[in-house]
RNA sequence: GGGCAAUUAGCUCAGUUGGUUAGAGCGCAUGCCUCACAUGCAUGAGGCCGAGGGUUCGAAUCCCCCAUUGCCCACCA
C-alpha cells in the first residue's frame, strides 16, 4: 500500500484561490461575483471553432435591450446554462451565443419618455435625430440586461454577443428581404390589418390578444328605400356602421329572401346599400342579418372581396372618425359610438340592446383595443414558407420537447395567414424599397439605389416603414453566426443543437426561425426545441405587472444567491409545466446548498494535507481482496457509496441528455443528502478521525475525495458558483485537470476551474452486492433506532443489541459491520447470535427479512406495549402474506407474468412467512412471561 | 366552438416503457445544540392516486366517458 502511495502523482496545491476559512453557512454574496469574473476574464466561456470536435450550440433568445431580467428569463437562461455547462464538460465544442433584441416599439417608447422629459418628442426631433438618440440610449442602457444575466451565472460567450440591429444582422435582414422580394414571397398591398392607435403602428395577427369583455349587441333598423321596415341588423360596434356598404343574410333564410338584391338605407349616412346573400351568415345569431363594413372587420373584408364591395375607411391613425364619417368626423372612437347610438335612438331606429360578451382584440403591449382597418402594408407570403416548416417537424428533423408542443406549432402553421411585417416606426430595419416619384416603379435591391432603374429619375424615396422586430429575430440562428458570409462558425455551429424558450414564443419566434432557416440555410436552425412553462405566483396566477405579483430575480439573488434561484427554478416540476414560485421552496433549496457546503467543509477538514490518488488503481473497489494483508481495505460503506455515486452519475447524465433537469436535480439532492451525508459521512467518521489504523484512514479519505469531487462535477451545471468555490478549496493533483484531461482543448489556460473539468465517466464502481448488503445494514440500524425511539431511550444512553441472522452470508457481513451498528444506533455492544436459544430473555425486538433484532431491557420493558407492537406487526405481515399467496395461487398471474416478476413475488412471500413465524414465536414468549 | 395540460399526504409537486408496501420538500408531532451543518439530526403521524366504466393475471400508470381548474387557439356580427 505504501508503495502504491509513492507512485501516485505528487499534489501541487492550487494557488489561485485565497483559502479563507469556510464559514459555517454558505454565503453566496461572498463568492458569486468573484467566480464569474474569474471565468469571464480567463475566457472560459469562449471556445474557438474546432471542426474536428462534435459541436454543441445554443443561440440565446435575445431579450429586449430595454428589458429587465424577470423570472421567465432567469428560468430560460438557467436551463440553457445547465445544458451548455454539461455539454462543455462532456467535451463538446460548445457555443452559447448571447445577444439582445432592438425591440422596436418598446425601445421607441423608452426614448420617447426621455424626449418628453426634455420637453420635446419623436416628431419634434425628427427621424434621423431620433434614431441617433435611440442608439445613444442603447449604448448607455443596453448592457443592463446582459449584466443581469451575468449575475445569474450564464456561461455564454460574450465575445460573440450580438444585437438584432447591429451591422451584421442588418445585412442579413437586407439580404433576406431582397431575396424574398425577388422570389415573390414579399409583397405590398392594401389589406385589412390590425392597427394600434396608441403604438401608432400596425401589428401582426399574433400581437393581438383576444380578451373576453362584457359588451352589448345593438339591434339597428336599416329601413328600406320607401321608409318601410327594411331589416334589423345586430352589431357590437355600432359606430362602424358609418362605413357600412351592405347588409348580408343567409341565402336560405326565409325571413329575408325577398330582400336579397334590394337596397336598404343606411341610417345617419342616408346612403342606399344592397342586401346580399352569403352562406357565411349564421341565421341563428342576432337577427340573422349582418351589417358589412369591409374596411373595419376581417370577415366583412373577406365578404367584400367575394361580392366586390367598396371599402370605406372611417378611422384615422389616432382612432378618430375621419372625413368619411360625415357629421361624426373628428370624434374619438368611443365618443362616436355614444353619439351614433343616441342618434339612432332618437330616430327610433334602435330596436334593442342585448348584453353580450365577446372577444375584443387588444394590443399585446399596451392593451389598447385594436382597430382592424384596411391599409397598404408589406406582407410575407406564408403558404410556400409554412409547408417546409411543417414538414421538418412532421418528419422529425426538428423535435419538440415535450412532444405535445409540436401539435401546437403545426396547428398554427396549418391555418397561417400572411404576415404583415411593416411597422410605422423609426427604430428598426427600414424597408429596403424605394419608390420612383416619376414613374411609380418599386425598387428593391441589395444596394441603396440613387436613381430609378426604369426611368432614370433621381426622384426616388425610400419606404418610410421599418420591419417587424421579429423579422430580424427570425434570422437569429444564422445571422449571428456570420451569414450571409460563409464563416467557420456557421459551418461548425449551424444548425444549432437546441433552442430553449417559453411556449408563448412558439409562434412569434420558433416557427419563424424554422421557415427562415429552411429557406435560406436549406436546413432547420436547430435539432430540438425545448419548451418550458411559465412562472406562477404562490397562488398559481401568472406573474403580471398589472397584478403586482412579480418577483424580481435580482432581489432573490441578493437574498438567496444565484445558485439557489437556479436550482429552485429547474427542479421540482416536469418539463413544459408551469412552476409556482414561493419563499418556502427557496428556503429549502438554500438549505440544500448549505448541506452541500457543510458536507464539503467536513470533507475538507479531513483532506487538508491529502494528496489525491487514483482510487481505481489503489484499491479497485470492485475487487475485495486486492490489497495484501488487508482483505477489507474498503468497507461495505465504501463500496456502497462508490457504487451509488456511479449509479447517480449515470442517471444524471441520462436525465440531462433527455432534458429532464428536474429529475436530474432530484436524484442529486437525494444522493447528497440521504446517502452521502446521512450515511456515508457518518459511517466514515471513525476512520477519518483516525480511530482506526492509518491505512483505513487513507482509504476513507480517498473514497470521500472521489465521491465528493465527482459529485461537485455532477452538481456544477446546476450550481456553478457554489461548486466552483468548494472545488477551489479542494486539493488537486498536478496536471490532472485541464492539460491532463485535455478538456476545453484550451491548454493555454493557466488557471484551473471546475467548469472545464471533464464530466464523470463510469469507472466500474457499480456493485450490486454492496448496495444490497448496505440496504440490509441500514434496515437493521433503522430498526434499532425505532426501538430506541419507541421505548423512549434517552439519547445519551447506549443499549445492547443481539442479532440473529438466518442467512449465513448476511451473518458474515453483519459481523463485519458491528461497529457501524454501534455507531449509528448508539449501542454499547452488538452481538451476533449463533442460535435463537441464546437470545436475551426480556427484550424488545424487530423482525426483518433475514435478521431478527433483540434489545434486552433490564427490568423496565413495558410488556403490554411490546405485545401490542408485535401484534400489530403480525397483523401487517398476515395481510401481506394473504396478498402474496393469493397472487401466487392465481394461475393467471403465475402463467402470464414474466418469470422474474413471479420469482420476486415468491421470494417476498418466503420472507414474509419467515418473519411471521418469528413474530408468532415472539408473541408466544411475551405472553408466557 | 375546438385543442392542450392538470387533478396523487394539510400545502407544493415527483412517480421512467403497467409488476410497490405510492415517494419528496414544506408543514405537523416527539426527542436531541451528537466534535460538517439547528439553513441541522433521529423517530413518527398523514393518501380509496378527481368520479364512473373498460382492457389485463395485475392499473396512479393504458382505453372510454364525465366533472373541476388552468392555458392556448378560433372571423360568429
Amino acid at each position: 500500500m505504501a508503495e502504491k502511495n509513492t507512485k501516485t502523482v505528487r499534489a501541487e496545491k492550487t494557488v489561485r484561490a485565497e483559502k479563507a476559512p469556510m464559514s459555517k453557512t454558505y454565503d453566496p454574496q461572498a463568492v458569486e461575483k468573484k467566480w464569474y469574473a474569474f471565468w469571464e476574464e480567463n475566457g472560459f466561456f469562449t471556445q474557438p471553432v474546432e471542426p474536428g470536435k462534435k459541436p454543441f450550440s445554443i443561440v440565446m433568445p435575445p431579450p429586449n435591450v430595454t428589458g429587465v431580467l424577470h423570472l421567465g428569463h432567469a428560468m430560460d437562461n438557467a436551463l440553457q446554462d445547465v445544458l451548455v455547462r454539461f455539454k462543455r464538460m462532456q467535451g463538446y465544442n460548445t457555443l452559447w451565443l448571447p445577444g439582445t433584441d432592438h425591440a422596436g416599439i418598446a425601445t421607441e417608447a423608452k426614448v420617447a419618455e426621455h424626449l418628453a422629459a426634455e420637453g420635446t418628442s419623436r416628431e419634434g426631433v425628427g427621424r434621423d435625430r431620433f434614431v441617433e438618440r435611440t442608439w445613444a440610449w442603447k449604448k448607455e442602457y443596453g448592457g443592463n440586461i446582459t449584466r443581469q444575466l451575468r449575475r445569474l451565472g450564464a456561461s455564454c460567450d460574450w465575445s460573440r454577443e450580438r444585437f438584432t440591429f447591429d451591422e451584421g444582422c442588418s445585412q442579413a435582414v437586407r439580404r433576406v428581404f431582397v431575396a424574398l422580394y425577388e422570389r415573390g414571397l414579399i409583397y405590398r398591398g392594401n389589406y385589412i390589418i390590425n392597427w394600434c392607435s396608441k403604438c401608432h403602428t400596425t401589428i401582426s395577427d399574433i400581437e393581438v390578444d383576444h380578451v373576453e369583455r362584457d359588451g352589448h349587441l345593438w339591434h339597428i333598423r336599416y329601413p328600406d328605400e320607401e321608409g318601410g321596415a327594411g331589416v334589423v341588423v345586430a352589431t357590437t360596434r355600432p359606430e362602424t356602421m358609418l362605413g357600412d356598404v351592405a347588409v348580408a343574410v343567409h341565402p336560405e333564410d326565409e325571413r329575408y329572401k325577398d330582400l336579397i338584391g334590394k337596397n336598404v338605407v343606411l341610417p345617419l349616412m342616408n346612403r342606399a346599400i344592397p342586401v346580399i346573400a352569403d352562406t357565411y351568415v349564421d341565421s341563428s345569431f342576432g337577427t340573422g342579418a349582418v351589417k358589412i363594413t369591409p374596411a373595419h372587420d376581417p370577415n366583412d373584408y373577406e365578404m367584400g372581396l367575394r361580392h366586390n364591395l367598396e371599402k370605406i375607411s372611417i378611422l384615422d391613425d389616432r382612432g378618430y372618425i375621419n372625413e368619411n364619417g360625415g357629421s361624426y368626423c373628428g370624434l374619438e372612437g368611443a365618443e362616436a359610438r355614444r353619439r351614433v347610438v343616441e342618434d339612432l335612438e332618437s330616430l327610433g331606429l334602435l330596436m334593442g340592446i342585448d348584453e353580450h360578451t365577446h372577444a375584443v382584440g387588444q394590443c399585446y403591449r399596451c392593451r389598447t383595443v385594436v382597430e382592424p382597418r384596411v391599409s397598404r402594408q408589406w406582407f410575407v407570403r406564408m403558404g410556400p414558407l409554412a409547408e417546409p416548416a411543417m414538414e421538418a417537424v412532421r418528419q422529425g428533423r426538428i423535435e419538440f420537447v415535450p412532444e405535445r408542443f409540436a401539435k401546437i406549432y403545426l396547428g398554427w402553421l396549418e391555418n397561417i395567414r400572411d404576415w404583415c411585417v411593416s411597422r410605422q416606426l423609426w427604430w428598426g430595419h427600414r424597408i429596403p424599397v424605394w419608390y420612383c416619384l416619376e414613374c411609380g416603379a418599386e425598387i428593391c435591391e441589395l444596394g441603396d439605389p440613387s436613381i430609378c432603374p426604369t426611368c432614370g429619375s433621381a426622384q426616388i424615396e425610400q419606404d418610410e416603414d421599418v420591419l417587424d422586430t421579429w423579422f430580424s429575430s427570425a434570422l437569429w440562428p444564422f445571422s449571428t453566426l456570420g451569414w450571409p458570409r460563409d464563416t467557420e462558425e456557421l459551418k461548425q455551429f449551424y444548425p444549432t443543437s437546441v433552442l430553449v424558450t417559453g411556449r408563448d414564443i412558439i409562434f412569434f419566434w420558433v416557427a419563424r426561425m424554422i421557415f427562415m432557416g429552411l429557406e435560406f440555410m436549406k436546413e432547420a436552425p436547430f435539432e430540438k426545441v425545448m419548451i418550458h412553462g411559465l412562472i406562477l405566483d404562490r397562488d398559481g396566477r401568472k406573474m403580471q405587472k398589472s397584478l403586482g405579483n412579480g418577483i424580481d430575480p435580482l432581489v432573490v439573488i441578493e437574498s438567496h444567491g444565484a445558485d439557489t434561484l437556479r436550482f429552485m427554478l429547474l427542479t421540482g416540476n416536469t418539463p413544459g409545466n408551469d412552476l409556482r414560485f414561493y419563499e418556502e421552496k427557496l428556503d429549502s433549496t438554500r438549505n440544500f446548498l448549505n448541506k452541500i457546503w457543510n458536507a464539503s467543509r467536513f470533507g475538507l477538514m479531513h483532506l487538508e494535507d491529502y494528496e489525491p490518488i487514483d482510487l481505481e488503481e489503489a484499491f479497485n473497489p470492485t475487487h475485495e481482496d486486492r490489497v495484501q494483508g488487508h482483505d477489507d481495505v474498503l468497507t461495505l460503506a465504501d463500496r456502497w457509496i462508490l457504487s451509488r455515486y456511479e449509479g447517480v452519475a449515470e442517471e444524471v447524465t441520462r436525465r440531462l441528455e433527455d432534458f429532464d433537469l428536474g429529475e436530474a436535480g432530484r436524484v442529486l439532492y437525494e444522493f447528497v443528502w440521504d446517502e452521502l451525508c446521512d450515511w456515508y459521512i457518518e459511517l466514515a467518521k471513525p476512520r477519518l478521525y483516525g480511530r482506526d489504523i492509518p491505512l483505513f484512514q487513507v482509504t476513507a479519505r480517498t473514497v470521500l475525495y472521489t465521491v465528493l469531487e465527482g459529485t461537485l462535477r455532477l452538481l456544477h451545471p446546476f450550481l456553478p458558483f457554489l461548486t466552483e468555490e468548494i472545488w477551489q478549496h479542494l486539493p488537486h493533483a498536478a496536471g490532472d485537470q485541464l492539460a491532463g484531461e485535455g478538456l476545453a482543448g484550451n491548454e493555454t489556460h493557466k488557471e484551473r476551474t471546475l467548469m472545464l473539468c471533464s464530466w464523470p465517466q463510469p469507472k466500474g464502481f457499480r456493485n450490486e452486492k454492496s448496495e444490497k448488503d448496505m440496504g440490509i445494514l441500514m434496515e437493521v440500524i433503522r430498526a434499532v433506532r425505532n426501538i430506541r425511539s419507541d421505548f423512549g431511550v434517552a439519547p445519551g444512553r447506549k443499549i445492547n443489541v443481539a442479532l440473529f441472522c438466518v442467512d449465513t452470508r448476511v451473518k458474515e457481513f453483519i459481523r463485519g459491520a458491528l461497529a457501524d451498528i454501534e455507531l449509528m444506533a448508539s449501542c454499547e455492544a452488538v452481538q451476533v447470535l449463533e442460535s435463537l436459544e441464546e437470545k436475551p430473555p426480556q427484550s424488545a425486538g424487530a423482525a426483518l427479512d433475514g435478521v431478527q433484532i433483540f434489545v434486552p431491557f433490564k427490568g423496565f420493558l413495558d410488556l403490554d406495549k411490546e405485545v401490542a407492537k408485535v401484534e400489530k406487526d403480525i397483523e401487517a405481515a398476515c395481510a401481506e402474506e394473504k396478498r402474496l399467496s393469493s397472487k401466487l395461487s392465481n394461475p393467471g398471474f403465475v402463467n402470464k407474468a414474466p418469470v422474474d416478476v413471479v420469482d420476486r413475488e415468491r421470494e417476498k412471500l418466503e420472507a414474509v412467512l419467515k418473519r411471521l413465524k418469528s413474530l408468532r414465536r415472539r408473541q408466544g414468549e411475551l405472553k408466557s412471561n
